[in-house]
Parts: C-alpha cells; sequence; structure tokens
DNA sequence: TATGAATGAGACTTCATTCAT
DNA sequence: CATGAATGAAGTCTCATTCAT
C-alpha cells in the first residue's frame, strides 16, 4: 500500500471520530466527514464499503487499540495486584491520551447499533480481560463471584470518572489516579 | 373542538423510547414514531416543537421520574446507611420495573445531542442525590474524598450490572442485589 | 346579521391583506391570518369556503370598494375634463388613504391566481371607467387611439409613483398631485 | 467526476420561470421544476442554495439580462431624443421577445419577498437608466421635475402595454409602438 | 357559530451512494 | 485511485381543512 493512501484512511477515520463526538452520529454525515478528512465523498467508498461498515471499523480499531494498549508491558509472572493495578494505569493513561477515541468507545458500546453490527467480535476482544479475572479467582486472590460484578466493580467506575473529567467536572492528579485504582482493588479482592 | 387526549402524548412517548431504545435515535423517523404510536405524523408537533424538543422532554421526563421513584419512602431520619441501602434498592427496582426507560436515560445521557440539550436540567435533578452524599460525607459516614466518586463508586457499578442484565449476560436473584448494594457499601464507607 | 359576526369576518379580511402585504401570500398561512384576526383557524371556514375562495373574495371587496369611491361626487354634467381630473384626484386620495387595499390590489392584478380565479369579475367592475373614457373620446375631447391606451397613460403612472411613495422613495405634496394630473392629461388630450 | 452541466442550470431556470409564471410562485414546488427541467429534485440543490436563492438568483439574472439588451447598440454620442427611442424601442424588443422572463420580472419586481431578497441590487441595476434620464435634464431635454417621474412617465405605460399584449386585450404593430413612444416622449419633454 | 386538536398530503431539503471523468 | 456532480429515497415539518365538542 502507498504511503499517501495509508494517510488518507487515517483522516478518514480520525475525521469521522472528531465529528461524531462533537456532534453526535446522526448529525454526522459522510460528506461532512469527507470535508474535515479534506478528501472527496466518494474516496470513503475505496475504503469503506458504506456507513454501516465504516462505522463498525471504526469500533472496532478503535477497541483493538484500547486491548493492546491496556496489556502492554503486562508481566505474567508477577502478583496478580501488580498485574492489576498495572493494567488499570494503562487504562487511565490510554484514556487521557487518547480522548476521542476513549469517548467514542463510551459513546456507541452500549447504542442499538454497535449491538447490531458487531456483538460478537466486541467479546472475543474483551476476552483477555476475562481470562485474566478467572485466573485471579482460581489463585482466591479476587472475590468467589460472578466474574461479570469483578469485571464491573473494576473498570466502570474509571470510566464514568474519566467520563467527568473530559466533562471538565473532575480533575486527575497522580494521587487520584492512584487512589482510585486502590479503590478498586479493595472492591474486588477476597 | 376536540379536547386533547392525554393518552396520545402518551403513547407518542412510549412509542419513541421504544423505538428509540430498539433501532437507535438516527434510525427512528418521526413518522415511524407516530406509526407505531398510532397517530397521525402531524400530531406529533400538536405536542412537541420538534424532533430535538420532544428528544429533550422525552429524557427529562424519564430523568424526573427516575428521580422521584428513586427516593419513595426514604425516611431522613434514618441512619445513613439504612437510606443508602434503601435509596438503591429502590433503584434497581425501578431500573427492572422500567426497562425501556432504563436503557433510554443510559443511552443517551453521555450524548452530544443531550450534552446540548439539557445539561443544566439535568444537573439540577441530580442535586438531592448529591445533598445526600455530602450529608454522610459530614457526618463522617463516608470516606472523606471528592463526592463525585463516592456517587460513581455507588451508582456506576449497578448501572453496568443492568445493562449486562438486559443484555442477557446477567441474571439477577434477590441474594445478588443484597451482594451488590452490600459491595457498593464497602467502597465508599469510612 | 349580528353585530359581532360581521365584525370577525372584517377583522380576517383585514388581518389576512395586512399579513399577504407584509410577507407575501406564499408565505401567509391560514392560522397566521386566524391569529392575526383573533378569531379561531376554523372560524375562517365559517366565511370563506378555503384558501382560493377567500383570496378571491379579497380582490373583489378591494376592486369594489376602490371602484366607488373613484366616482364618489362625479357630477356627469360637468365637462369632461373636469370629471377627468376629479376622478385621478379621487383615485390618489383612495390610495393614499388605504395603503394595505391599494398594495394589495397592485400585488395581485396580473397575479396567475387571480387571472385564474376572477379574471371576468375584473373586467366588469372595470366598465364604468371604460365607458367613460369612450364618452370623451365621442366628444373629441381625447386623441383618436385605443381607448385601452388612453387608460393606461392615464392611470399607470400614477400607480407607479404611489408604489414609489409607499416605498419611501417618493414624497407627495399637494402641488405634485396637481402636476401628475396635469401630465395625464396632457398625454392624453386630443 | 462528472462535469458540471451548464445545460442543466439553464433547464432548470427556465422551468422555475415558466412555471412561476403559470401557476403562480405559491404553487410553484421545487419537484414541479425538478420534473419540467428534466433533472432529479437533488440536482436543483447543486446549483442553488435554497429555494429563496434560487428566486433571487432568478430575478437577478433576468434583471441583468434586460438591463443589458435595453442599452444594445446606444451611441451616446447622438440626441438624447434619438437614444430615448432607441433605449424604448429595444426595451418593447425585448419583451415582445422574452415573454416569460418579462412577465415572471413584471410579477415579482413589487413582491415583498423580492424587495426583502435583492432590493439593492435591483436598485444598482437600473441606475444607467437614471443617470440617462439625469443627462437628459441637465441638457435641459426633459422636464425639470423628479426624475422618478420621468422615469416612471417613460416606461411605466408601455410595461402595462405589454401585459395587455400578452394578455390577448391589445395587438402590437410597427405603426402602434411608433406612437406609443412618440407618446411617452411627448409626456416627458421640456 | 366558534373552537382548536387532529389529520395527512405535500413542501423543502439532506444525504448515502454511484459513476462518468 | 480520486473526484464531485448527479441521483432519488427518505426525513422533518407545515398547513389547509375537518370535525367532535
Amino acid at each position: 500500500m502507498r504511503y499517501k493512501d495509508a494517510d488518507k484512511k487515517e483522516r478518514i477515520i480520525i475525521a469521522a471520530i472528531q465529528l461524531i463526538n462533537e456532534v453526535g452520529l446522526a448529525e454526522t454525515s459522510m460528506s461532512k466527514i469527507a470535508k474535515n478528512a479534506g478528501v472527496s465523498a466518494g474516496t470513503i467508498y475505496v475504503y469503506f464499503e458504506n456507513k454501516e461498515d465504516m462505522i463498525k471499523k471504526l469500533f472496532l480499531t478503535v477497541k483493538t487499540d484500547m486491548q493492546q494498549k491496556i496489556f502492554r508491558g503486562i508481566d505474567g509472572s508477577l502478583p496478580i495486584e501488580v498485574q492489576f493495578k498495572q493494567i488499570l494505569k494503562n487504562y487511565m493513561d490510554y484514556v487521557v491520551k487518547n480522548k476521542d477515541y476513549f469517548l467514542f468507545f463510551e459513546q456507541y458500546i452500549n447504542s442499538p447499533l454497535i449491538q447490531k453490527l458487531c456483538k460478537e467480535e466486541t467479546q472475543i476482544i474483551a476476552k483477555p480481560l476475562i481470562e485474566f479475572f478467572e485466573r485471579g479467582k482460581e489463585q482466591g486472590i479476587f472475590k468467589q463471584i460472578d466474574t461479570n460484578l469483578i469485571f464491573i466493580y473494576a473498570f466502570s467506575p474509571l470510566m464514568q470518572i474519566a467520563k467527568k473529567h473530559f466533562n471538565g467536572e473532575f480533575e486527575f492528579t497522580e494521587q487520584k489516579v492512584d487512589e482510585i485504582i486502590q479503590m478498586s482493588w479493595d472492591s474486588i479482592k477476597a
């Protein structure tokens, strides 16, 4: 693939996500995306089959990217607690550094559109995290409850806090991040 | 003259929320709503100024309804812990009995559309809950941390669990509800 | 007929003509007329069959009114020149005192709508004027040319001047009116 | 890509003016125009921003076209009387050969819509004629009266006659045109 | 008579998508 | 590959008119 082309696709993706975050999916037209990306409307159809296909690929792109970054530098031989705290720290880092991706993900993860488009793919990508929590349960480190609950108590408060942060209603500090991670840990540890 | 039919407005609201939950806002047209509500397309405009106005009013209707039900039967003279657990129980009850309202609320609370339409109104309605947590903090019952964090650790896991529930990935039992409420309490108590 | 009812019809007529002059026919809806007239939308249909019928009756009302006032105080036994100048003076008086009627008349006299609705009625009403000019020709006082030309050179400049006046581009004085009438007389006298 | 088709814009303009002349502005919908022009409804919006913009551009197109043709072949060094008669002859020629343009222009020159849309542009285009009459006044050839009056007595009877002509109530002949021009000249010459 | 809620046809306009260039 | 003019289906909303009260 030529450089120029990869660049065009990248620009389309970024323009689409930004627009959707700013004005919402319903208000985001293909021509607005094209305009913001600096390409012609027709060009989008070189890279994506249609609008639905584009949304789906946007979502999977973001989801895959998040997943990879979250597990970056995790050493499976270290204690579960250390791994857990590193994962949460990675997550918070990612969120802060990728505002657009995070907000897009959050906004559409529960939408009927995404449910329809890529429920399965979404679950597959979440698998490594689920497996991590199951290992922790087996080792007696996490509470012996439904893994879903562990997953939820570990992550959902972080997501909410991040949303408040980008909303301008909450300020992050190094210390606060540590406190938060500790609270999550306390809520699920055995 | 024909008298305004309260029933008609109700039917429009229900039809709108159901459709939006099923196919998403972008795919929900005014004529589909009219059809599902059994009224003429023009009739919607007797009760709402336009689509945006309708969405906004739907959202505030739901939000207000939730808020009222959550505080039902709360006795301010009882201990904070008792009140807290009753509020969370009320919340779970409401969610289970008002699936459509809950999912609609969850889906759009963070959308750019709602942010644009009714950020202020939303905050006003949330006030009583915030005040409850502040009273708890003053009495030394909750952790001395940002009230936002308390609010988030108390509610956001419940919301996630409810979503998983309606998704078919989680089953509620009387006992599980109690466990969950206990977990939330543990995470924020001093 | 009861007073109250006559009053309502009058109010509808006035409101309609005012609105049509201000924003144009295309932008004038029945409900706007009703609102401005202080009646209900349905009430208009007590007095007029439908919108087309209303426009037609508005037009004929105005036309008949103009015609009557133009011939007011004309003494058929006086010399043609005196009668002619009095008719033009009456016309100018009418125009100045009935701005709304005049502008409405001018605006729609040539419209396809009016042509379709009431071409015949319009011609019948113009008859007395045509007859007056024919008498003048027979007496050798006007030029021996097509009566249409006499009619046009007598009136059309006055109409244009009145429009300029209401447009704010021309100011009437007693003297100017006399000059204008004289110019018209000069252009058609034998 | 497909190149913009100048012919298409032309067809839209012609279809719009014809329809407006036949059934009136209020009854002329964008889809009827598209149909008559043999293009898709959406295509109109490639060439015009919206209906108002289209009407405005139609009007200015016609006005500009008229203005240019009226001054065609006018030699500024000839006597004012010769120039004047040539201008009126050009005007009558244009009117006869461009029935649709003329009737459209006449119908809407005084409408509230056009007043709102393009009063200024209209006045700018009329300027050369006004200047011509002022030169004539300075040379003592026209009456020393308000230039508006000269302008009106020169043109408005011609416009009325043309309307009668297209209405089927007046027949043009070479001789009659000369007579008319002479009458206008007589009414304004010093 | 008078009202105005209700209707549904139709208006304007947008937009995903195609295709000649 | 890239463009953007062209399409036509579909969306939102208005409005003349009707009719139960």
